[in-house]
DNA sequence: CGCGTCGTTGAAGCCGCTCAATAGATGTGG
DNA sequence: CCACATCTATTGAGCGGCTTCAACGACGCG
């Protein structure tokens, strides 16, 4: 047995926005250091999440917005006949819970699909560090804003793609996402399972698989388990922009 | 002829928050008097668009967010194979424009689909007097949340739900915002044609127009071109909850 | 009246779903 | 360590809901 001081309740640890990979991309991206210090005094880290573990439930009381620092998150929807609709899967620098503000309540449900860590920003607070830090509030309105945007091009796949250009769309988008964070846009592992992608494309899991395979039939990709490959990137973007190139 | 003196330019109409009858669902909701007060010297009226007319395009500047005072706002985007997606139309007392602050650039276009009214808020101005008025800022927030909160129900309902479920959804979720707003919740006029909700909905015009029918003679609803008249509104809830009641 | 737009309705076809079988991966307990 | 159960992924076959294509009627407008 380890000594007993050795044991760390990472609820007290002080986060260091500072020293932190992400800032470029998180909430404290483009402030100043005084901004950024008012900051790490109310945002908390608690232990990481394992696989399967829930950040929140519908119908918890919203009490903070949180940043992704590692791992990946699964937000979804429930809908009245109790089936999921998926609603994003947030990476390391992404905000979520912003949805929550509005009724102060989650009306989605956000669990980790492996191991995640991650901040809390207790909201009350940030709310109010924004009413003295003008370079903050601006920034909450851009994350949200960004949302938005984000959400309309999801609304955009889901009303006027077909399956294929669905899932081209899927990759072509977590491609980047892992460049911006410095990770291989070409290679790279897809944590959340067929049947996940599936329901956040509005596709079943067949179709997804199918594709899959198709694409490396054509050698756009190749595909194991879980590992994905782009091979022609500009044929997956082809793909993308509906027809005649 | 008119004596010139009654020639008005409405854009240096006082505009009165206060006075509005818009104002409980519009963004000085729950505000004071002061906030209410600075708000109103920011906000500037500017004569209504005609039916067809832009609020603003793909790639225009972002300046400011809009409310819209009477009639009713269309917005959509475009997909890079040129087809639109309409996000969403927006009634009167809703705001729009909030997906633009990211990217101080416009991504989506927003066309009235018949005289409408608005208020054009700088956003800029409107920032400022949020650093001043905390109750802004939060109002600000829970506006942008909310918007956020419903385009993921709309997600949902293109993901999971088929053309029926869709079309009864939409009947439902217009008919609600009627009755927000004063009107009838069982008749009402839909401005938008066939054509519109299908894009909307993600399917196509013929289907909605067969839907339509189909509740007609199954007693759900009647409808007279762009008369809607709510028969059964038991029948109409009872359809977007799946199925099993 | 003639023309264009919008909405309705029918018929046929296709894309994606459903159902099903199989294999591989993972985990568990004897 | 292997037998067994479970879960995920792949692939095939057939079906069905929605789309596509087409015809027609109802309006509105010059």
């Amino acid at each position: 047995m380890k000594p007993e001081h050795q044991i760390i309740d990472l609820a007290k640890v002080k986060v260091s926005c500072t020293n932190c990979s992400l800032t470029e991309l998180c909430l404290p991206r483009g402030m100043g250091e005084d901004a950024v210090r008012k900051l790490e005094k109310i945002i908390k880290r608690a232990s990481p999440l394992q696989k399967g573990e829930y950040l929140y439930r519908g119908g918890d009381p919203f009490n903070g917005i949180y940043a992704v620092r590692s791992g990946l998150i699964k937000v979804y929807a429930n809908s009245d006949g109790g089936e999921e609709q998926i609603i994003g899967f947030y990476l390391p620098g992404e905000i979520l819970g912003l949805d929550a503000i509005e009724n102060n309540t989650h009306a989605c449900f956000a669990v980790a699909l492996e191991t995640s860590s991650y901040c809390t920003i207790p909201f009350a607070d940030l709310s109010g560090i924004c009413k003295v830090v003008p370079e903050l509030q601006d920034q909450l309105f851009k994350i949200m804003s960004r949302e938005l945007t984000n959400e309309n091009q999801m609304l955009l796949t889901l009303g006027k793609k077909n399956a294929e250009e669905k899932v081209a769309t899927f990759l072509l988008t977590i491609s980047n996402r892992y460049r911006q964070r410095g990770y291989s846009a070409n290679d790279f592992k897809l944590i959340m399972s067929r049947q996940e992608i599936g329901n956040y494309l509005g596709v079943t899991f067949e179709t997804v698989s199918r594709i899959f395979s198709r694409f490396q039939r054509d050698g756009i990709i190749s595909v194991h388990k879980k590992y994905v490959n782009i091979l022609d990137m500009d044929a997956l973007k082809k793909l993308v922009s509906g027809c005649c190139g």
